[in-house]
DNA sequence: CAATAATTGTGGACATTTTCACAATACTGG
DNA sequence: CCAGTATTGTGAAAATGTCCACAATTATTG
């Protein structure tokens, strides 16, 4: 169970199995086979057992994994049985949507924070939530126990609000802004401008010519 | 420089490598080293080169990569030397966001066309674009030759919605739905559902206990 | 201009990831 | 209750991906 030996690559992963058992839970389906549970999220049957053999052997032989109890044992594995409370940094149109979805409090991420520096916005209120002063972070990160951040500033100042956010205890970050952000040794990031994937889906288009 | 040669690995550092020669573009910067660029962007100075070199030899020994002249490889690579017209599927809190972001047409990406099933929607404006009904999609999609979808609708419909659009044509998804869309071979999809994302983030994070 | 320093492109070593294949076990139906 | 079928968990093999190290080449410096 030690997250030094389990392969990051196993990590991303266990989320999107989760994703396939919600949607049977809500059918109500009882068990479900890897091979199964692999079409349902386009991989391997072999490397879902390998998978979940990382973290002990939730399944049966002769029927497969129970539905329910997998579900449980993933979301314990991903620390998923408590409220993480979220800080959304950049209330721009990113961050409005962002704090408009209701897809994160469906799924046991709540925004309790969302912050921006421009006087405009500050004060105001989006989905029921005020907008913060950004100067204001370190005190209210640190009231409100929050270590995790989705980045949606620009470009321009997303390293310098990442840095802040790590010197004020921030340990996990979701970065939309477009460009890498760099982080201390026991910070974890993940990056997600659009335009980067899209970008790599047109390799695969032939062009117009 | 056949794509079936190219891991799709590689492929998937080449747009992120591009957003680094951008920053350096900005800067004014002429040359840049494997080893520099490769700390912009996290990714060893050796995988640079070998990633480069699928394509060609962009570098010169003793100085390393003219700036101008990578972007520019890069972006025929990726076929970025034209706009790609796209569709965004789902004018709800994220369609809408994603209607009023600067960054895709910025990058070459043009939003021309954004449709819903909701009445309510259909018709109106936003960011200047007319919300267009869903049930004219195949005949839109065709008159404005779109291969390239965001897919911003409930997980429900999703599946649904993704068929649709491959047998109208489109034939790269980026897909926000919290669900694996499945589609037929030569069609590309990237995933990137933000709790997803989170839920690999909160794995190597302590709880609270 | 010669000596030194910097840097690429790449073959091959090493590491990681995926797949295979099968023993072990559990269901199923007559 | 037994024969046949389904399915897991896992060692080992295969495939894929990353890194090392160095020859070749270019730049820089005195």
């Amino acid at each position: 169970m030690e997250k030094e030996n389990i392969p990051d690559i196993v990590v991303k992963r266990l989320p999107v199995y989760l994703q396939a058992l919600n949607q049977l839970l809500r059918e109500g389906r009882e068990v479900v086979s890897s091979a199964e549970l692999g079409h349902l999220v386009d991989v391997s049957a072999a490397q879902i057992r390998k998978d979940l053999s990382y973290f002990g052997g939730f399944g049966k032989q002769g029927s497969g994994y129970n539905v329910i109890s997998l579900n449980d044992n993933l979301r314990a594995i991903l620390h998923l049985n408590q409220i993480w409370p979220v800080v959304i940094v950049g209330v721009g149109n990113l961050g409005q949507a962002l704090l408009r979805y209701q897809g994160f409090a469906r799924k046991g991420f709540e925004i309790v924070l969302a912050c921006d520096n421009n006087p405009d916005l500050i004060g105001t209120s989006i989905s029921g939530r005020k907008i913060s002063d950004v100067r204001n972070l370190a005190e209210d990160l640190k009231r409100l126990n929050i270590q995790v951040a989705v980045l949606t500033v620009p470009a321009g100042c997303a390293q310098t609000v990442a840095d802040m956010l790590v010197s004020y205890g921030i340990k996990a970050i979701l970065n939309y802004a477009p460009l890498v952000v760099k982080v201390p040794e026991g910070v974890h990031v993940i990056n997600i401008d659009p335009v980067v994937k899209l970008q790599t889906l047109t390799f695969y288009l032939e062009t117009e010519d």
